[in-house]
DNA sequence: TGAACTAGCTTAGATACTAAGCGAATTCAG
DNA sequence: CTGAATTCGCTTAGTATCTAAGCTAGTTCA
């Protein structure tokens, strides 16, 4: 028993330690590859991902997932727009608000582009049993409840300090340069 | 046999359909956000990463790993040299290349941020056995290594078809619209 | 009714990217 | 050994996308 604790506590510092980093680092450059053959950017693909997961939103809902100003979601929203993937629509209740739908065509486009993909993502998971499976279905989801959190943490954290754009990691061992 | 096997591919449907692209958002999110905190814009972060995890490089083996221009890549690599992440030096071999290393004191600050971030990522670890955590590790270091190749592949993909800017899926199904 | 607030758009300015091209160093063919 | 072709990293010009600030229209509340 104590074997397995020990072998758990390596495994799971390898995990937290290294791994998930690197396949972090992975993941970001794989999400900016994707938007580069939609033709879309990092922002407007990671917006419309948002989109897709989270259902139906309005502009300022994600201006404050994303931590991007309002006026960089309009610019978002109009190249999402006119590129066939979403649809402002007009909010009954409250007239100021704009809707965003996705486009059912547009997503049709998506999944011609992603089917194949997802086929082969499928072989990622060949030779793990039930518990196993299990196992990182549930890490996956904890990892993303939270990533989500983090990240709103830190950008009010971010905020409280000022919102100042130079590492905060200078502030802590300053050094002679300053330009 | 057949119940549990039927789990199984239950399980990997909503691993590759769902979990792994909200995942995969949520981790780009993230990764934006810790940037913001660093002070270095998200490309940077990326490069910094890639240069912790792979060890030293020059500038165009980071270009072509990251899809960058050679000339983006002047441009992040004076910034994190600025921030005290990154320092230059020329190769002794080949006096056209500048190997990239890592200073150490900023890899310390850059410590002193992510400690306690990592402690408080263990917990997502909490309540799985060593079996389960294999999977895990394994899960993710495969996953790591097709995202790599992939977005690899993507790039190489869109530089055939002729480096466009506007979307693939349109060339799919070209609607009345074309600016 | 009118003051304060909110949603989203617009503008000006900053920043970071691409594409093209340069000089210096290296490699390779003859 | 010499000159052409290649490669490396940087520079420049142009473009795109972001922030910050301010605006208008719609909503809420005293």
């Amino acid at each position: 028993m104590s074997d397995a604790a020990g072998d758990s506590t390596q495994l799971a510092e390898e995990i937290v330690g290294s791994l998930a980093r690197r396949h972090s680092t992975a993941t970001v450059l794989f999400h900016h590859a994707v938007a580069d053959l939609l033709g879309l950017g990092p922002t407007d693909h990671k917006c419309l991902d948002l989109l897709r997961e989270r259902g139906l939103m309005t502009g300022s809902e994600l201006a404050a997932i994303t931590g991007l100003t309002t006026g960089a979601i309009t610019g978002v929203v109009t190249r999402l727009d006119r590129a066939g993937y979403v649809r402002r629509e007009p909010d009954q209740h409250d007239r100021r608000k704009q809707v965003l739908h996705l486009v059912p065509e547009g997503m049709r486009d998506l999944h011609a582009v992603f089917d194949p993909l997802r086929e082969d993502a499928a072989t990622l998971l060949e030779g793990f049993d039930t518990h196993q499976l299990a196992a990182i279905a549930e890490f996956l989801a904890r990892s993303t409840d939270f990533a989500y959190r983090r990240a709103t943490l830190l950008r009010a954290q971010l905020l409280a300090a000022g919102g100042r754009t130079r590492p905060v990691a200078r502030t802590i061992a300053p050094t002679e340069e300053e330009a």
